[in-house]
RNA sequence: GGCGCGUUGGUGUAACUGGUUAACACGCCGCCCUCUCAAGGCGGAGAGCACGGGUUCGAGUCCCGUACGCGCUACCA
């Protein structure tokens, strides 16, 4: 017996239909992580669209943006890109079958000079002012006419006076929108240009979209494509509408008021880790259901959230993404930050090494022995750093001492002071350490330890006042990894080296 | 203004079809560990579920109202 389940599934047709604005927002972001979870969980499509049909603001910069971060989030798409002006012929043929059919109309009326977006008292005059259009029951000769003749006009579709539309949406429910809140939509500019509500229809049903996964900013428009579908006579799509992410202030995020730190290649350039920034921006409005997931699960993989996900676990309450653009630490919502942390820590090396090696390539720090003679050393070096980083950019940072031979690493002041400067002892003990170390004949974590804490007894001072200096010495900072660890990270002639080298600063 | 949607600690979320002191994660504070900082372990503060009124033996969970917030309201997408 076929399995019908699995047919119905393997349709499933998901798309991702961004504008191209020259970058992918967080916003955005999840509206794709969403519909590629969809399309995987169920064995569907996904398929990418640009919605360039805006030409204005459209370009091939713009559009590089878009997928730029798709590919870095890993979010590989079945089919496209396409692009929606491609098909501006078939949109304006969709437009001239409903003014034919008598289901749209012209519009005589000269272009409006409009209001600025965030003019929100004129919008309201216009509003108030809004009357029934006088070419709405104009008759077809005349209009024919007219149109004949040369005189420009827009088409406009005829929204029904009695009724409402409705749809039942997989995450708010049942919506409804009487069809007199729902102005007569321009289909076609004067220009002959289609408009995105009638561009986005046509596309979604020549594309076979059997699902139409997007931000809760479309709810209104979707009453529109209600009625555009239903004139064209097709089969409505299923609709979820996701919760809207917002800024710390709780606004809509855009790139004007909040700059950078809202695109995804900021964090891609900041040292995110992809799957962390996945796993965070997942349970932004969605959460697995109880019960199928370890006991306080946070962290999931790519897998883990495919095998999770559901429309059902999609929250109906906006989410707010608390970033902190003035504070250099937690510059970005600190869960996040946990989460990149969380994943550095614990991901396997084979998948790790690869995002640490361009980092330190562009800290002028590779070198192509890390992967050869020096491998071991360098995996074990990279493995002490992990456990305190919490971006990528923290290697190249904080690792720089252990990949340079030479002392061009920075000497923090408060740990000079701190460390070597405030205690008379490391002035004239860390040379003498020196020695000891130069003296060993085998170099280890260990065998250092015994060293130096058997020097410390010898000259009756804390063990712990020359491990903090030695740190110092080593690194130019008063924090990082036990001083062991280090030193045997630095080996023995480096570790000589800075330690007389620190003795003369003091 | 109109239409729509939402409201659980600072943030993200949980709480089966209403049933004992509202749970978890991040963050914060403290303690332990310790050579520093992290990590880790343990503990703590922080919401009585926007507010008001109902229904009910019993409501964060159902109903009504109010407030607040957000979205949309283009010949933009």
């Amino acid at each position: 017996m076929p399995d019908i389940q699995a047919n119905v599934r393997a349709n499933i047709r998901v798309r991702f239909a961004p504008s191209p604005t020259g970058y992918l927002h967080v916003g955005g972001a999840r509206t794709a992580l969403f519909n590629w979870l969809f399309a995987r969980k169920m064995g569907g499509k996904f398929i990418l669209r640009i919605e360039d049909t805006d030409l204005e603001r459209s370009s091939d910069e713009m559009v590089r943006g878009i997928l730029e971060g798709m590919e870095w989030l890993g979010l590989d798409y079945d089919e496209g890109p396409f692009y929606q002006s491609d098909y501006a012929d078939k949109h304006r043929a969709a437009a001239y079958q409903l003014l034919e059919g008598g289901q749209a109309y012209r519009d005589f009326a000269p272009k409006q000079e409009r209001p600025q977006r965030d003019d929100a008292t004129i919008k309201q005059d216009i509003a108030k002012e809004k009357v029934v259009n006088p070419y709405r029951d104009f008759p077809k000769e005349e209009s024919d006419a007219r149109a004949a003749a040369g005189e420009p006009f827009v088409i406009r579709f005829k929204v029904p006076e009695e009724g409402k539309t409705q749809f039942e949406d997989a995450v708010f429910g049942l919506q409804e929108r009487d069809y007199k809140d729902t102005e007569d939509l321009v289909l076609l500019r004067s220009d002959g240009h289609p408009l995105y509500n009638l561009s986005v229809v046509v596309d979604d049903i020549e594309m076979g979209i059997t699902h139409v996964i997007r931000g809760q900013d479309h709810i209104n428009n979707t009453h529109k494509q209600v009625l555009i579908y239903q004139a064209l006579g097709a089969k409505l799509p299923q609709f979820g509408h996701l919760p809207l992410i917002l800024a710390p202030n709780k606004g809509k995020l855009s790139k004007r008021k909040h700059g950078e730190i809202v695109s995804v290649t900021t964090y891609r350039d900041s040292g995110f880790i992809p799957d962390a920034f996945l796993n965070f921006l997942a349970l932004l409005g969605w959460a697995p259901k109880e019960g199928e997931t370890a006991e306080n699960q946070e962290i999931f993989s790519r897998e883990q959230l495919i095998e999770l996900f559901s429309l059902e676990g999609i929250h109906k309450s906006n989410a707010v993404f608390n970033f902190n653009e003035g504070d250099a630490r937690n510059w970005t919502d600190q869960k996040a930050l946990w989460m990149n942390a969380e994943y550095i820590k614990t991901w396997p090396p084979e998948k790790l090494l690869p995002l640490i090696k361009p980092e330190l390539q562009k800290a002028g720090l590779w070198r192509d022995e890390y992967e050869g003679a020096q491998k071991a050393w360098y995996e074990n070096t990279i493995h002490l750093l992990r456990e305190r980083a919490r971006t990528l950019l923290d290697f190249a940072a904080h690792g720089r001492p252990y990949f340079v031979d030479d002392l061009s690493f920075e000497f923090d002041d408060a740990a000079v002071k701190k460390n070597l400067q405030k205690e008379p002892a490391p002035k004239t003990l860390l040379p003498e350490l020196a020695e000891r170390f130069a003296a060993l004949t085998e170099f280890t974590h260990d065998s250092t330890e015994a060293a130096l804490r058997a020097f410390a007894e010898e000259k009756a001072v804390k063990a712990g006042l020359l491990i903090n200096a030695a740190r110092t010495a080593l690194t130019g900072q008063a924090v990082g990894p036990s001083l062991f660890e280090v030193v045997a990270a630095v080996g023995q002639k480096r570790a000589v080296e800075r330690l007389k080298h620190a003795a003369g600063m003091i």
